[in-house]
DNA sequence: AGGATCGTTGACAGCGCTACCAGCAACGAC
DNA sequence: GTCGTTGCTGGTAGCGCTGTCAACGATCCT
């Protein structure tokens, strides 16, 4: 016996062919492929789908042709501004595309990304975006079988699972420490929270920096496992001094921290940049507001959740791009916080960035 | 003739209802209610699933039940910290869940709203999380005839399409400016960014506010249609300054500016809050940090989202909520830079919100 | 002119799951 | 002992769409 359910009430799609006239899988063509059809035609079922408020079932078609649209996007936090950028970035390049995005947290964690990823999997994803380059043997092992386009973001390394675009921490690391170097600093400490793999590479490329100039000390590096926040820069930068009073500058993994450390030093009355020079990681909007300004390493966030989604839909589409690995570089953008020749603090009120200077341009030309 | 499509390789609900020796709507059955099964088959159906690895097909389960397992959020902003501790709430609630989200970016226009709802109504989701109370009259019509549950959030207001989750921002602005009338102050500035409805409220809240104590001048406020930055307030404050020299304090729409205004007070040499007093709106994790620590009016942002996915469920499950509109409330944190009892700038560098004091509690009690 | 090619259209048979109803055994009430 | 009643299970028939193939006329080539 047949369901007596109550018909959805929708329109459907043979609905919209018998008013156009037309088979239903005309109708269907029409929808994913219009330039199948002879214009008339095309018309037709246009001018009827519009009168009839057709809408698709996405269920259905998803059901009927084994895959779906939805691209699944894994990242480690929702509450850090760097990802807030990207997945603007992401959000923007599908608007207006007929793919969805399923966004899930991963929490900085790779099991929970292993767990998601099997999830996500299971429904066959149109494509995937994940972060960084360090997951579970487990995980790589289930990307490296995905039958769909993968792009790896936020940071550049070897052995792509499919696509890549990010940059190389450690190289942009190391440029910060060159800055502070070419400012006449020795003694630069380290700060770091959180320590995600990106992170713990941006620290390996101020050891590796400091080690090349001589200059490494251990009881200059202060991190913890703790999520980032401005308060855990001032205490981050207290122990520091606690440690080694003699510093004359601090490279921020990122720029929370820097903010924290900025405040800490108006606290105890240290000068910026005279006393202590400050560098901070990402280049947020307030860096170049701040007082004094905060020099940073800009990256290039929302360019790259935006290009990673382009990159996306272009090989689902059977476009791929020519380079699978992508270098968005960064720049060390030098402010007052770390410049030796003391710009006068003027009253830049808005536009800060105009008088940037660029001391790195894109990594990893090796 | 049939399709010669690689069958999909996946194990099917059949698979596993054939090891487990019952027939597949049993099968069916103890993945959407195991509690109707007897122990006997329920324990079959179970490990039979665990050794092939069973994945539902949800695109076949929503096309055959006609309903989808998605919620879907309309949020304006993905920039905003405001937003993303909301997001944080509500993706929190939902893991483990059987929903899915699906998020969308409003950009704060309601016409951009009214097409991602009718987007996201057509198919069918199981709940319905929007932004604020000020839709237009079309999607309001189209919220109002969903049959999904729905939980409006970020205000409260009257009219309710169905749940309602957030606080007064009218009376959160009134209970920051009663607290700067307390400490003294008199010319009270105001500014803001984006004006978006819900700053608005606040302006209003302002607005009444000083009219009672008939202290309200037109000059005294500075709004812009720009979104909102670090840098934009230190530019609103200085035009609040060219405009009116002789104001003790100003009320920031949101923490952003605030820090913008201690910065360009810092750029002026004004003392803080000796000439100028500041109080902010959010209280985001800086403004316990900052030097001098920040005013803030504190919301509760991650429980609203967390709260609002949690009422959504359940309604989705049947259990509505005994109360359909929820008042979290808001509470002034007092600190440093409007406390005309000078603490003294203590070294805290952690911690911050210990010593906070509360100066309102929940609004709407009217 | 005949055949090959191209562009366009349609028929058919499912995709994997669940709503609906019916059946059946076990049980208690009368 | 008969008649509900309850609890569990199964059969049937789709949900709305699309992949595959075949067929058709129009166009092109030799």
């Amino acid at each position: 016996m047949g369901r007596k359910r109550t018909k959805s009430g929708k329109i459907r799609l043979a609905e919209v062919a018998e008013l156009a006239g037309v088979s239903p899988i005309t109708a269907s063509r029409f929808f994913r492929n219009p330039e199948a059809l002879s214009v008339a035609k095309r018309t037709r079922v246009e001018s009827a789908a519009n009168e009839l408020g057709y809408v698709p079932n996405l269920a259905a078609r998803a059901l009927a042709s084994q895959r779906t649209e939805v691209i699944g996007v894994l990242i480690p936090s929702l509450t850090n501004n760097v990802f807030s950028d990207v997945l603007r970035g992401i959000y923007d390049a599908y608007e207006g595309s007929r793919y969805s995005i399923q966004l899930s947290n991963t929490r900085y964690s790779i099991l929970q990304e292993e767990r998601l990823l099997r999830l996500f999997l299971a429904q066959k994803p149109a494509g995937l975006i994940v972060t960084g380059i360090d997951q579970t043997t487990e995980s790589r092992a289930m990307l490296d079988a995905a039958d769909c386009p993968i792009v790896q973001i936020m940071e550049i390394g070897p052995n792509p699972v499919d696509m890549m675009i990010g940059f190389s921490h450690y190289d942009a690391a190391r440029a910060a420490i060159a800055h502070l170097f070419a400012q006449g600093h020795r003694k630069i400490g380290f700060i770091g929270a959180r320590m995600d793999p990106r992170v713990q590479r941006r620290l390996d490329g101020y050891v590796s920096a400091m080690k090349d100039a001589g200059l490494f000390e251990q009881r200059l590096v202060v991190t913890t496992a703790t999520p980032t926040s401005v308060t855990l820069g001032g205490a981050l930068f207290t122990d520091l001094l606690a440690r080694e009073p003699g510093i004359d500058a601090v490279f921020c993994a990122n720029d929370d921290l820097a903010l924290g450390v900025l405040f800490e030093c108006r606290r105890r009355e240290i000068a910026i940049p005279e006393q202590i020079a400050i560098v901070g990681f990402n280049d947020l909007e307030f860096m170049a507001s701040a007082v004094p300004t905060l020099t940073s390493v800009r990256t290039n966030r929302y360019e790259m959740g935006n290009k990673a989604a382009t990159m996306l839909i272009e090989a689902i589409d059977g476009r791929r791009p020519e380079q699978s690995v992508l270098d968005l570089g960064f720049k060390v953008i030098e402010r007052q916080s770390s410049s030796s020749r003391h710009q006068d603090s003027r009253p830049a009120v808005s536009g800060g960035g105009a008088q940037n200077k660029m001391v790195a341009l894109p990594s990893g030309h090796d």
